[in-house]
DNA sequence: GTTAAACAGTTTAAATTTAAACTATATAAA
DNA sequence: TTTATATAGTTTAAATTTAAACTGTTTAAC
């Protein structure tokens, strides 16, 4: 009986897991369609982390926050380097540390993207309980904080 | 005071997709760590299919179904065939489709893949209430629906 | 029946990402 | 102080994915 039941929530976990997956690519590729200056995810995701989190940031902080390799952070702001969107200058008081800063045009660019965004967000608004959505996103911070914390044992 | 609400709430979804994606990646990349025979996701996700949907594919029922281009579909069972795990044959009906099928090599493959999946969900499974993923299920479905079809719009 | 269009799948080149090796700097231990 | 180790960031090669071009087959129109 127990065993049975195991199983039946395993399955039920499972597909929670791949239903979450599919919205999370579906969404993402919905977004990346409409970004301006052809800004992929990742590059949005970084500007948008500036204005979300804190003025300031180095490589090394971004890659942890998005849990992407160093590597690929490297290629990330190498990117945003070249569309002048961000600055990457050497730390006065560390050697090996450098700072990263969004530039005025770098802020422009993120806001263009919000609202090119913002149409899609909106329709969806209109055809869900915002309500819900906001007891829903309660739940996923839960998840989110335990898988965060699984990682890291 | 429309006008700050729909920006309150356009803030709010926009969270929430970010949410969904920061566990949609840390969740795969839990799951992949632990797949047996070098398996990646998507090789996973397709072996799975076979037993959660049907006996025998196409690469085009298939690279629709995970929404992946059809270059990736074609390289993703270049791999399980390499591995034996699927078989890809002429379709004897018509000269430019393909059969595919999961082998008895390929179905053990999956069901090891699955009981090394399952411990990390029972024990996720622990720390949160059934009942109450099974909600979050039914509106999480409701979502991904919205989007298959916004998709094909 | 020919011809044109649509379809199924593969191939190619470019982009992104990871893991691991590497360079350079900072911190700690002896 | 000298030496060892940890840290920050870059580079490299390999893997995966996409978009687009391409091959071959089927369907539809005429």
């Amino acid at each position: 009986m127990k065993k049975i039941k195991r199983r039946k929530d395993q399955e039920l976990l499972f597909t929670y897991f791949n239903e979450l997956n599919i919205i999370a690519q579906l969404s993402s590729t919905m977004f990346e369609r409409v970004l301006p200056h052809g800004l992929t995810g990742s590059q949005f995701n970084v500007l948008n982390w500036f204005v979300r989190v804190d003025k300031v940031a180095t490589p090394g902080r971004l890659s942890t926050a998005f849990q992407v390799t160093k590597g690929a952070m490297t290629n990330t702001l190498k990117k945003l380097q070249e569309k002048q969107l961000i600055t990457i200058d050497p730390d006065e008081t560390s050697g090996r540390r450098k700072v990263v800063k969004m530039t005025r045009r770098g802020r422009k660019v993120r806001d263009q993207a919000i609202s090119t965004i913002r149409p899609l967000l909106i329709e969806f608004a209109e055809d869900f309980n915002i309500t819900d959505i906001k007891q829903q996103l309660v739940a996923l911070r839960k998840v989110r904080m335990y898988l965060d914390e699984y990682r890291y044992r």
